[in-house]
RNA sequence: GCGCCAGUAGCUCAGCUGGAUAGAGCAUCGGAUUUCUAAUCCGGCGGUCGAGGGUUCAAAUCCUUCCUGGCGCGCCA
């Protein structure tokens, strides 16, 4: 707990008789900070004291005022922690509490000094492992933008609770099993043509797969054929398994490209076609324990008595279908990782067949079922629609990472004309500029994209973090000696410096939160308050000044919100460059 | 038809486990640089928090009805 607020607990407990947790709990910090650092509302008495908030707030800050000034040399345990009260004041229907600054800034500055690089994180997780299942494209598609959000937000969740001390495994399940293939089989046969194996490229695939289904509107024999192919797969049909295999090299050479630019890493690429061999026993057990019936000439599970729809695991045709093999790949996850938590970063479109498929988990009888969590997104979309593969109607990634980074490199070329290593630089701040605007508004809301929007580097963008960080470095680099914690932190006085420090002692709790919400807008949102503040401090006051005292503390300042600054940006999986 | 999600300034969003005057950015208008990178900062303009009803001392926040938009609802993933 706050060293603060653990000081103004124990003293309110004294005088007011509520128990220690819930005035921990009703503690919150003043919305501006000439209020005060502390407040408690005092609403809560009100009811037992049958009185007006204003009244008590005013009686009880007269209380507690008069109790520091009295007891604050003699009382042993309190002597410290009260004396940095520096005041107990009313305003309004809120008691309002004044710390020493000093001290506060002491507390935050040399816990940021000598955590640094390791800021913000925790051990709570010590010992367990979350599996995070993310990204996961389908194979012989482009990687488009609305691809994106999946594999932004759970690389942040991933580094989000590796911070707070869990083993992550980071899974990319590909798709790449399902009728689809058998799709793409008869759209090659038909009319691709003799090279493939050569020259072939994803555009040439996604080709084939728009065509069919152009075709399969005029003549929809075509399903019935390519339901026939991806059953000859799922057999083990060897020209079937070579045709797919083939697809599916010249998909993840592909891919992998767009992962290394965006410095996104898998632990485990493990596609759906994996647990081709595990479903039969996966829907033996599930029919042991006397969940699937026959239906319409399928096999499912019947999830009316929890009003869902039910659960398709084999069509009249014998194939499986996702539901099973998802079912299949938790319970191999669950051997093979013992995870404490599993995490699915997939589109809320899928909202439903989540439900499904962690309620067939529980009937099966695995008590970790309720440990698995679907984190879910909105969609991308154009202004005039949805993003859809299928109508060919797409932002390639590559070409909107591409786009990002070439704009960034004639910005640099504009403002910054004699910067080394431009190109290293244009990709960081290009690709984080991309990276911002996505993390950036909460995830379950639908994104609509418009490429003024993301290339516009200004105000609260990722390139105004990644500048702040440089002008940091900056700073730091012309001050040339070691920062030292050992600095007089009453010389930072200003409001400016107070307030940037509350916040950047808010860092730690602010991870937690984006863990708990699995909510990596959090920590962009907090980044652009952080950078808020120091830009506002930096515009008024010079930190190089010539007062070598008054230049040890600032430059601390300086050199701890550059800290938090790089801390937060790595978890959202972003560079920090320190010139730019 | 049923279910889930969203609706806050012209635009994009924050605030939503009830609390102090509803905040940012973009756009627009006006200002700040002999000094640490102006991708910055300051100010102006701009809001019946989709609409009605309810709960409460207190509602953008909780409940309810309705409206609008998105997504989903058995053999795609």
């Amino acid at each position: 707990m706050d060293y603060f607020i653990q000081n103004i607990v124990s003293l309110l407990k004294e005088k007011t008789h509520l128990p220690g947790e819930e005035i921990e709990r009703l503690i919150e910090i003043p919305p501006d900070f000439k209020m005060g650092d502390y407040a408690f509302p005092c609403y809560i008495l009100s009811k037992t004291l049958k009185k007006a908030p204003n009244i008590i707030a005013t009686e009880l800050s007269r209380t507690l005022q008069t109790f520091i000034n009295e007891n604050t040399p003699e009382s042993p345990f309190l002597k410290r922690g009260l004396r940095e009260i520096t005041e107990v004041k009313a305003v309004g229907p809120y008691v309002n509490f004044s710390v020493d600054k000093a001290t506060l800034s002491e507390i935050a500055l040399k816990t940021i000094y000598e955590e640094h690089d390791e800021y913000g994180n925790k051990n709570i997780g010590k010992g367990k492992t979350v599996v995070i299942d993310f990204s996961s494209p389908n194979i012989a598609k482009h990687l488009a933008v609305h691809h994106l959000r999946s594999a932004l937000i759970g690389n942040a969740i991933r580094h989000i609770y590796k911070a707070l001390g869990y083993t992550c495994v980071g899974i990319n399940h590909l798709g790449d099993w399902g009728t689809q293939f058998g799709q793409l089989i008869v759209a090659y046969k038909k009319w691709g043509n003799e090279n493939a194996h050569t020259s072939y490229t994803v555009t040439d695939l996604n080709n084939l797969y728009v065509k069919f289904h152009q075709e399969a509107e005029k003549n929809p024999g075509l399903e019935d054929e390519a339901r026939a192919w991806f059953k000859k797969l799922e057999s083990g049909d060897s020209e079937a398994k070579e045709l797919w295999q083939h697809f599916k090299d010249i998909s993840l050479k592909e891919f992998q490209k767009i992962y290394d630019l965006l410095g996104i890493h898998f632990d485990a690429f493990i596609g759906e076609s994996f647990y081709n061999t595990m479903v039969e026993d996966t829907i033996t057990r599930i029919k042991e324990k006397g969940l699937a019936r026959v239906s319409e000439q399928a096999l499912i599970v019947d999830l009316e008595p929890h009003n869902m729809p039910p659960c398709l695991l084999r069509k009249k045709d014998d194939t499986t279908l996702y539901a099973t093999r998802d079912i299949a790949a938790a319970e191999y996850r669950k051997n093979t990782y013992n995870f404490d938590r599993m995490i699915y970063v997939v589109g809320s479109e899928q909202k439903l067949h989540f439900q499904q498929l962690f309620k067939v988990l529980e009937l099966m009888g695995y008590e970790w079922a309720n440990r698995c969590v679907h984190v879910d997104f909105g969609l991308m979309k154009f202004k005039d629609g949805k993003m859809s593969t299928r109508r060919g109607k797409v932002v390639l990634l590559e070409d909107l990472l591409t786009g990002a980074v070439e704009r960034i490199r004639k910005i640099i070329e504009e403002k910054n004309p004699s910067l080394e290593n431009k190109e290293s630089v244009a990709r960081d701040v290009g690709i984080g500029a991309v990276i911002f605007a996505d993390l950036c508004t909460k995830r379950n809301k639908d994104v609509i994209f418009d490429w003024d929007e993301v290339l516009n580097f200004e105000g609260e963008t990722g390139p105004y973090i990644q500048y702040t960080h440089a002008r940091l470095c900056s700073i730091l680099r012309k001050y040339g000696r070691p920062v030292t914690a050992d600095i007089r932190f009453e010389l930072l006085k200003e409001d400016e410096a107070i307030i940037l420090i509350k916040n950047l002692g808010q860092f730690p709790s602010v991870i937690l939160k984006a863990a708990e919400f699995y909510e990596p807008s959090l920590i962009c949102n907090y980044l652009i308050d952080v950078c808020g503040h120091l830009n506002r401090f930096y515009n008024i006051h010079r930190v190089l000044s010539g007062d070598e005292e008054l230049e040890k503390a600032r430059i601390l300042l300086v050199d701890a919100t550059r800290q938090v600054v790089k801390n937060g940006l790595y978890v959202l999986g972003m560079q920090a460059p320190e010139r730019m």
